[in-house]
DNA sequence: CAGTGGTCTAGACCACACC
DNA sequence: GTGTGGTCTAGACCACTGG
């Protein structure tokens, strides 16, 4: 029953004293918790109230309900890392980028479907890419999928200068991917930098991503320079924030 | 108005509708959308159903509402970038550590409160610091503040048998930092790694970074790793993901 | 004070899951 | 069918903001 002399918002008492049973164990992980019907008796409150708790608590990322079938308290899922290693020539050398390089080394069945299109640099991308705004940009859009699921999208932009008569142009880039190709093209790897990031998904990006409710997603976005410190790609991915982790390791000074 | 007909249900119509309107810029950053009462006469729907636009709106994190002023669209924050070189030993030996290093950097006033305390290694921290479950750890928690502004949570977690005797178990570690003693007591440092995810914040946090609605939190934990490849210690970093943005570079292989 | 969002009620009907 | 969550209505009163 609810405290209505303390001023506390009864739903917001309903969803603390739910969080409190889940989180001591009264509602494992998979549970169902009582129907809402069940939980208007409970707590002595109307259903619409009730919802406002359960939605407060699916907000939060602590349960999720399923039409017909009840609400549950979520499963906690099983955290994939990704390291920077994901890069490196050498597994490059061996398929077709980096992303074929994780699913190589955690043996999931990789496919990703490419479009590609030619737009000019906006503000940002200007930014990234150390070149004036209006200038043209060779833009690879992909979805990435882990077993069919969708797991990951990323667009990559290039200017297009650096890209004119590669394979980078083409849906295949063939063996190696984008940086193998530019490689060949006289643009030699020198560095990347990560800027890693966070927000709630789009419902666009939140249906492509089956993201769960109350999921972020990681935004990543990647720069590749050349040896003498010219940008050559930036690279925006976005990742369900409940199956991903990155991971990044450096020497002391 | 909304099509009765087309089965998408009334709330989502109105907060496309919404979205696209704030999208195209007809209520730019910082503006006030009409208010509920105006919102029910024109899209003829009843105010719990104008609520529950407008709420998917707030966990989207496109707007944010106060009470008796308005529904504002979200203003796009400052993004303060994190360096991984904010670890380097130089900028240890100027001051108290990684924190006050990026403080320095971006000229704001920081401040924090520590709580030392001990307890046993969970499943977790025993995996992470190569330890057996149930070993005594040394635990400092801490409040970042830049210019009074809660910034940061991090918790920071050491076998103790490398801190016993060193400042390391004060509330102040003196000049340099945690690292500084770890170093002065034989431990010389050799690399870092840090694992990044994100996920919707606890009603405590939320509270704490005084997080705006619809707003995840950003996770670090960073393991130092001594010379010879021993965990020194490990540091649960909690962030607001829009107010900060972690950067990593390091050169192509 | 008037106008705003915040909370809450007591119903109703629908769509989906499962037996 | 029965039970579940999903959506919606037409109000009501409260708490906060700002003139």
């Amino acid at each position: 029953m609810v405290d209505r002399t303390s001023g506390v918002p009864a739903f917001r008492q309903v969803a603390a004293d739910l969080r409190d049973k889940i989180s001591a164990g009264a509602y494992p992980p998979g549970a169902r918790l009582p129907s809402e019907r069940d939980l208007v008796d409970t707590y002595g409150v109307s259903r619409p109230t009730i919802r406002q708790a359960v939605d407060a608590l699916r907000v939060e990322g602590i349960v999720i309900t399923e039409h017909g079938r009840g609400v549950f308290v979520k499963p906690t899922p099983s955290i994939r890392r990704l390291s920077r290693h994901r890069l490196s020539k050498e597994a490059r050398a061996r398929n077709q980028g980096a992303f074929l390089a994780d699913a190589e080394a955690h043996g999931f069945k990789p496919s990703s479907t490419v479009k590609v299109r030619f737009e000019s640099a906006d503000d940002r991308a200007a930014g990234y890419l150390a070149v004036e705004q209006g200038e043209e940009l060779t833009v690879r859009d992909r979805v990435m999928r882990a077993d069919g699921a969708v797991v990951q999208l990323a667009v990559s932009r290039l200017p297009r200068r650096f890209t004119t008569g590669s394979a980078i142009e083409q849906v295949d880039t063939g063996p190696g991917g984008t940086y193998a190709r530019l490689e060949e093209a006289g643009h030699v790897l020198g560095s990347y930098a990560e800027h890693v990031g966070a927000r709630m998904p789009t419902p666009d990006e939140a249906s492509a991503l089956q993201l769960g409710q109350g999921v972020p997603v990681v935004t990543v976005t990647r720069v590749a320079y050349r040896e003498d410190g010219v940008p050559l790609e930036m690279n925006d991915m976005v990742l369900s924030a409940d199956r991903y982790e990155l991971s990044y390791e450096w020497a002391a000074d």
